[in-house]
DNA sequence: TTGCCACCTCAAGTCAACTTGAGGTCAAGC
DNA sequence: GCTTGACCTCAAGTTGACTTGAGGTGGCAA
C-alpha cells in the first residue's frame, strides 16, 4: 500500500485530522515525510492506531501507551501491566454492577419514597463512604475495597 | 443534631470545605444562614450530600443531581432515569468484561508477540472501530454496539 | 501563471468538577 | 481592645485529550 497523507489516514480510521496530528505531537505516531505541507505516513500506522484505540478503550493514558512502544515502533507491551489493568477493569466491573443492581432495585422498589428504601440507604452510604468510586475520580490503583456485592446482610450502623 | 458549619459537615462527610462551597455554589445544598462569616447548615445535609455521591458513583452529572431534588428539597428521582442509567451502566459492563477478558488472554497468549495473536488482533479491530468506547469519553446514551463476548469464532477478514 | 483549497502551524479554548491562592472579615479568647 | 486564625470571597488554575480559529503555504488543475 502507498504512504497515507492525513486526509487519508483520517477517512482510514474514522479519527479526525486534529488527532492525527496531535498524536504526532505526542510521539504516538510518526509521519516519514512531507509531500510539500502534507504529512506523509506509513501504512502501519494505521495498526498502531488500532493498538492506541485498543490502549485508549482499556483505560490506558496517552503516556501509558507511548510507554508501551518500543524506540523501533514495536510495541513492547508488558504483561504484568496487561494483568494489573485487567485486575482493575475487574474491580470497576464489581463496582459497576453493584451499582447496577442497586439502581435497578431503587427503580423497582415500592417503597414510598427512595429515602424509605433500605438497600437504597445502604448504596447511598456505601457511596458516601467513598466505596463506590465513581467513574472520572482520579486511578487509585489498588484501592482495597470492602467487599459489596451481596444483599443488604451486612448492612448496620444506619445513620 | 444542631446545625453544622462547613468544618464540621466537612469532618462528618469526608467532603473538603471547598467542595462544599463549590456545591453551594452550584444549589446542590442550601445553608440556613450565617454566624457571622461561617456557613450553616442543616443537619439533612449530610443525608443529601450522601444522595449526592451515590449520583456521582452512578455516573450522574451535578447538573443531572441537581435536578433530582424538588424545590423543597425532597428527592424527586425518576425511576425511569434510574432505569436507564441502569442499562447504561450494563452496557458498559459488558464492554469492560470484554476488555478483561481480552487483556487476560493478551497477558496469558503464548504467541511471540501480540501483533499475532488473534484474540489481541480482534480486540483491537474492534476498538479501532469505536465498538469498546473509553472510559472518559462523551456519553453516547444508547449506541448499537455489535456483541462482542464470545471467543474468536466471528473473526474474519483480517487486514 | 494564477488560483484554489486542502493542509499547515501555533496559540488558545473546551469540558467537568474541583482546587488553589491572595487578600478580607469577624467571633472569641486573653 | 487586640490578636488570632478559621472561615470567607472571587478569580484563576488544574487535568487529559482534544478541538477550534486565525492566518500561512504550496501542489496541482486550468
Amino acid at each position: 500500500m502507498k504512504d497515507l497523507d492525513t486526509a487519508e489516514l483520517a477517512r482510514l480510521t474514522g479519527l479526525p485530522a486534529s488527532t492525527l496530528r496531535y498524536y504526532e505531537e505526542r510521539g504516538l505516531i510518526v509521519s516519514i515525510g512531507r509531500r510539500g505541507l502534507k504529512r506523509l505516513f506509513d501504512p502501519s500506522v494505521v495498526d498502531r492506531l488500532s493498538l492506541i484505540a485498543l490502549g485508549r478503550a482499556a483505560g490506558f493514558s496517552l503516556d501509558e501507551i507511548g510507554g508501551m512502544f518500543a524506540p523501533d515502533g514495536e510495541p513492547r507491551i508488558d504483561r504484568d501491566q496487561l494483568t494489573e489493568k485487567a485486575e482493575d477493569i475487574d474491580r470497576t466491573i464489581g463496582r459497576l454492577t453493584a451499582m447496577r443492581d442497586g439502581l435497578r432495585h431503587a427503580a423497582e422498589c415500592r417503597a414510598p419514597t427512595h429515602m424509605e428504601c433500605p438497600t437504597f440507604r445502604r448504596l447511598m452510604r456505601v457511596a458516601a463512604r467513598g466505596g463506590l468510586g465513581h467513574p472520572r475520580q482520579r486511578p487509585q490503583s489498588r484501592a482495597e475495597l470492602p467487599p459489596l456485592r451481596g444483599g443488604a446482610s451486612t448492612a448496620r450502623g444506619d445513620s
